[in-house]
Formats: structure tokens, C-alpha cells, sequence
DNA sequence: CAGTGGTCTAGACCACAAC
DNA sequence: TTGTGGTCTAGACCACTGG
């Protein structure tokens, strides 16, 4: 037996990246519970120092952890472990404050602003009304367990809700709709893809800008299929779980 | 008025970071069709060079651009041009080969391996059978425009499908259902979201490890509500939009 | 004001893809 | 063999948060 060490052969084999472990670590400390929903992680500096290595290396670690959804980052406030997903079904009648509170979680929203103005393009377009023709604007924040998670930006036809504005905003909309207007939302049509936050969302959300993000597009219809409400959501993209059943249709 | 040049107000503010430059940049240079769909892009030493910094600024930038879906990354390949994103309907009766054709796209489908095994715990719970019972496990890659964009993991109820694995499987397994089982499939059952893709996956999809993605897991029923499979996808976050009209129902 | 992440410099070596 | 991205070193300064 040679007294110089023999390598050991898996050493041949690609070494995993040094961040990979550093990752590791953090995601087993995770799913033992040491680091529990909402837990701040240590910072990247200490990171790099415990593991010997850069801050390069360990941002890669809790960027890597950030996409698969585990932690998420406050902008220059650090590094937080994600809580559970929430389960969305749009076609549920449950209204975010509803859904949210079902599944044991704390659901706030928050009027950033609201007025009328006159119909863009696209608003015009996903209203089915005309160019100028009036619509309310709003632009709502809402929370989960006091964490930002979505801003959204909701377009009325203003004719077919007058006054609506002098309405609390921070409330359910859909209950208005039908508390005041005996409106009911009936069918909803949504798209909705990955994608990025831009600076100004990102800064509602307190994310970096360029953080990804979820974006959900949504019309509501009425009993009567008039179009009430188009509504474009911007969530992070570690808080949604979409869950939906559909009967297959002939129908694209 | 002193001599002293006053400094311009504006340049008190927060100056944009480097890579916002190259980034507006490139996606200048994407929207006016400068650089098509699928054209490769400057590699980042390249771009470091002629923005006069280094390839982290770069890089910085091409992540930007990842993380929006207009451009995506071959494993040590390089950087290229997103396609426009395809549309998927849940509700609608088409297949992935239907839809994807009626886009303007070409779709392919590879298989990658199937086997008779025994019944997970996850298989189990899933498909309403027990633990060990037979059921067949398919894997495909499949591909639109000759890029790999998503990878499938299929578990069938191997009972209710005899010698289903004689069947070409780079074919519709709806149809297959169809034509030799007379099994029509009424309705899906799906959750989705955003998450990153294992390094098994990844490599199928010729993307680095890590890379983010959209998972969907379907449970699709057929005509007498019993479940034929439970279909697990990983596709690149870049490549779809979930298009989707829901009636409201108060059932859960 | 101290501490955090955000951005950046100026390099380096590696694994792998493509020729 | 050359070129690409993937990973890493060892620092630096900045913008902002929070006490």
C-alpha cells in the first residue's frame, strides 16, 4: 500500500459544481424545518465565508434556489424561505380574500389608485367598447401573510358601473359588481404565461427588477356574456398553484 | 452663473445599471427584426467586447432577457431568439400535434423509454389504484420546429390497456386511447406552475441545469369518469401560453 | 451608520459542442 | 482544435434598508 493517496476514481467523473452544494445544504436545512416559511436565510457574505468560497458562488446557490421556488429575495433585504403555494382554480367562485383565507393564510389587498380615464388600445379591444370611450383604471396590491405578492391592473367599462369609484376598492370587487350592480360573474377567459416583472411592479413588490414572475390576463363575462372587467395580474412566481378542471370541448 | 459646469439633474439619479444597455439592446434589435426567431446571438465575449465590459455585465443581460422568454440558451451552445409562444387549450379536443400544426409550427414527438412497472406511491394515489399494481411508464421528448421543448413522464393503468406498449408511441396516445381501447377523453384535470428543471431534464431539453420551466400534471378522465393517466410535463417557461374559459361553478 | 444585496472589474480554468 | 457557455477567484464600489 503506497503511502501517497490514491485518487479516489468518482474524482474522474464531473465534479458537481460548487454552488450545487452550497444549494444542497440550504435546501436540506429547508425541507428538515430548520429553516422554516418566511426564515431568513443567512447573507450571501456569511454564505461564501462558511463554505470557503465567493459571493459569486453562493448567489448562484440562492439564484438556483429562487427559480425552482424554495426562497425568494426581498430587494437588498435578503433571502427568505418561500411559504407553501396557494391553490387558484379559476373556475371556483371563491374570491382571492376567500381562497386565500380557505387554505389558512392571510390575504390583505391594497388600492395603489384608481380613475377614469379614456380607453387605450387594448383596453378597448378586451372591452369590446371604442377607443377613448370611458373606463376606470385600477391598479390594486395584494398580500399574503403580509407579503406582497401580485399588483394588478383592472379595466371597467365605466358606463355599466357608474359611481363604482366612490366604492371601497380594497374590498372584493366581484361582490360590488353583484351587491350593487346585480352583476354575476358567470365565465371568465384567462391567458396566462411566465415572465419577468418590470421595474416598476418589481418595486410594488419589493423584488428586484427582472425577478420572474407569473402573468395572468383575465375578462370576466356577466350572466348576460358582456364582458365587465379585464384584468392583468402580476405574480411572483413562486405563490401560485393553478389547479382547473375542464370537459373537453370541439370548441378551440 | 458660475463656470463650474452644474452637474445635469438627471444624473443624480440612480443611473441604469450596465446590462440594461445591452439588454434594451438586443431587444431592440429582436423587435425590429433585426434578429429573427432562432437566430443565434453574439456570444458573450463578443457582447462584453462591444459594449466595452466584462462578460458578467453580459451575461447579466442575456439572463434578463431569459428570464422575459425572449431569448433562450442552449447548453454551452449559445443564445438565441425566442419563437413566438404556442397556445394551449386545455378544454379544446386537440392534441399536441393538432395544436401546434394549426399554429404555423411543426411539433415532433420522441420516444424515450416505456417499461411495465409497478405502481409508485404517487402513481398510485394518482391514477386510484394500489401500490405495485401494473402500470406502464412512458417517457417522450417533444419538439416544435426541430427545438426540444418539453419533456413528458406518462403512467398508465396498465389493466385497462393491454398490450398498450405495442403501440408506435411517438404517435397521439389520446388517439391510440380512442381507436384500439375506445377510450374518449371527456375531461382533464390539471395543476401547473412555474419551477426549474431537474439536471435529467435539462439535458433532454439541451439546457443547463437549473434552467426555469413551467410544470403541468394532468389527470385526464374518460367518458365513464374513470382515469386513464396521469401525465407529468416539463416544458421551457418560454414556449407556452395557457389559454383557458372556465364557467364558475361553486364546487371547489 | 452598519449591513444587505446590486453591480461590476479583470481576469482564470473547465466541460462540452461543433468543426 | 477552436469557440462556446459554465464556473470561479478576489476583490471593489454603489444604492438602499433598517436600526
Amino acid at each position: 500500500m503506497s503511502i501517497k493517496m490514491q485518487l479516489d476514481p468518482v474524482s474522474t467523473l464531473p465534479r458537481a459544481p460548487q454552488y450545487v452544494h452550497i444549494r444542497d445544504s440550504l435546501a436540506a436545512r429547508i425541507e428538515t424545518g430548520e429553516l422554516i416559511a418566511s426564515a431568513k436565510l443567512p447573507s450571501e457574505r456569511e454564505l461564501s465565508e462558511s463554505f470557503n468560497t465567493t459571493r459569486v458562488a453562493a448567489r448562484e446557490a440562492l439564484l438556483a434556489l429562487e427559480t425552482e421556488g424554495l426562497i425568494y429575495r426581498l430587494d437588498r433585504r435578503g433571502w427568505f424561505v418561500s411559504p407553501p403555494r396557494v391553490v387558484y382554480n379559476p373556475r371556483s367562485t371563491k374570491s382571492f380574500m376567500q381562497y386565500v383565507t380557505a387554505q389558512g393564510r392571510i390575504p390583505t389587498t391594497e388600492l395603489i389608485s384608481a380613475e377614469q380615464i379614456g380607453a387605450s388600445e387594448w383596453a378597448a379591444k378586451h372591452l369590446g367598447i371604442n377607443v377613448g370611450d370611458p373606463v376606470y383604471s385600477i391598479w390594486r396590491r395584494r398580500f399574503i401573510d403580509g407579503r406582497p405578492v401580485m399588483v394588478e391592473h383592472i379595466r371597467m367599462n365605466a358606463e355599466s358601473f357608474p359611481d363604482f369609484l366612490e366604492i371601497p376598492l380594497n374590498n372584493s370587487i366581484t361582490e360590488a359588481m353583484s351587491k350593487f350592480y346585480s352583476v354575476e360573474l358567470t365565465r371568465v377567459k384567462m391567458n396566462l404565461y411566465p415572465s419577468s416583472l418590470s421595474a416598476s411592479q418589481a418595486r410594488h413588490l419589493l423584488v428586484s427588477p427582472g425577478t420572474s414572475g407569473l402573468y395572468i390576463c383575465r375578462s370576466n363575462h356577466d350572466q348576460h356574456g358582456k364582458i365587465t372587467d379585464v384584468d392583468q395580474e402580476y405574480w411572483l412566481h413562486d405563490v401560485l398553484e393553478i389547479s382547473l378542471e375542464a370537459h373537453k370541448e370541439q370548441s378551440e
